[in-house]
DNA sequence: ACATTTTTTCTAAAATGTAGAACATATCCA
DNA sequence: TGGATATGTTCTACATTTTAGAAAAAATGT
């Protein structure tokens, strides 16, 4: 098992579980996902990717526990692990590392001509 | 529209394609990566995702001619389109705004600041 | 009790990522 | 001239990630 690679959506669940911080369980990832990106996302796809996340040791979950309103049974909340964070960072690190070598992003100014 | 979306690896092989400018072929993109991330990729690897960029239109396509060097056959050279350019910066700005409302890492990177 | 709501778990598929063998075409040098 | 060697692409196959939604579980409301 590769332990320190992820993939787009991956990382894009992992840093909206840290922005949720409490609140970081499934439907509402899911939720937040859709307002931020204006694209829709299926409840599996969100459910699926944390807990591979959580297998490869970059998120941990628990248990909260129920609330009193209607249909409010526990959720398994998220939380990012030192592992989790450090390779977000790294991830971002690259990135912007790439985009300062790319002719005409280099720095503040950001026009670029495409043949 | 499902067309406007890209993986991680084709997002840094379309990055790379970028920054190698005439020099965008599949072995030196190959190279480059591994230079660059040092982690190793298959050739395969990289003349897939290419191909698959192309197809999707972020990417095009031209054979060279072949050069006077020993073994030196025509290289198939990729230049970015402007879709494609479009898309990373689209994916850039994403995940700087989310890096942005992370609680710890809002940043004030003078490289990659929007406003 | 039974319907309804919120949430997770499960199952299956399509898309992306990975690997390397097979093939093509160039130069080098006996 | 032709085989050894170098540079590249194309092809084929499989693994992992991403996507979708149905089914099940656990809570409240009436």
């Amino acid at each position: 098992m590769k332990e320190t690679r992820i993939g787009d959506f991956e990382e894009t669940i992992l840093l909206l579980t840290g922005i949720l911080g409490e609140d970081a369980y499934a439907l509402r990832i899911a939720e937040e996902f859709e307002s931020q990106t204006g694209r829709p996302v299926s409840i599996g796809a969100v459910h699926s990717t944390l807990s591979r996340l959580e297998d490869k040791g970059f998120l941990r979950s628990e248990m909260s526990e129920a609330t009193a309103e209607r249909g409010g049974r526990r959720k398994r909340i998220y939380t990012i692990t030192a592992i989790g964070h450090s390779t977000l960072e790294t991830s971002r690190e690259f990135k912007q590392s790439l985009w300062n070598q790319f002719p005409g992003f280099a720095t503040d100014n950001p026009t670029w001509q495409i043949s």
